[in-house]
DNA sequence: GCCAACGTTGGC
DNA sequence: GCCAACGTTGGC
């Protein structure tokens, strides 16, 4: 079981959108790194969904229902997709500002790959963000 | 709206 | 293969 994030800007598909879907193909990812990630998800592996742009931060938890598989979006096999559900929301989202205050989070990717769209996240770095939003394991 | 970080492109 | 120019992302 891995952990990851994953970023998207409520403008464009906001975590109600996602919850309102029951779950959407997370395409369009044209970035080499963040492609590699995608390839590295795995059916049940969870996922800590963040809002960027105004008021970042981690809003709810996904998981990965199908592995990675070309994206639909182009005809360039460089690239795949996953498809993501919803798998409940942080009782208190978790603010990018806390994240960076948090001493167990200082090395988490999202911080240290700011501009990243999908990156790994250790069990240990996600359960303290759980905590933070003060939802159990 | 600005700017820093950083990935990508293209000239050489 | 290097590196400058450029475009994009995302925080503020």
């Amino acid at each position: 079981m891995n952990y990851w994030l994953v970023k998207s800007e409520p403008s464009a598909y906001s975590w109600d959108d996602f919850v309102k879907d029951g779950g959407t193909r997370w395409d369009g990812v044209r970035n080499y790194q963040a492609r590699n990630n995608l390839r590295a998800m795995k059916k049940g592996d969870l996922v800590l969904y963040y809002h960027s742009g105004a008021g970042p931060g981690v809003v709810g938890v996904a998981k990965v229902v199908k592995e990675a598989y070309q994206d639909p979006t182009t005809e360039d096999d460089r690239w795949v997709a996953i498809d993501l559900e919803p798998v409940r929301a942080l009782k208190a989202p978790v603010p990018l500002g806390d994240i960076k205050k948090e001493k167990r989070l200082k090395n988490i990717s999202l911080l240290k790959q700011g501009r990243l769209s999908v990156v790994p996240v250790t069990k240990e770095e996600y359960e303290a963000v759980l905590s933070m939003g003060s939802v159990g394991k």
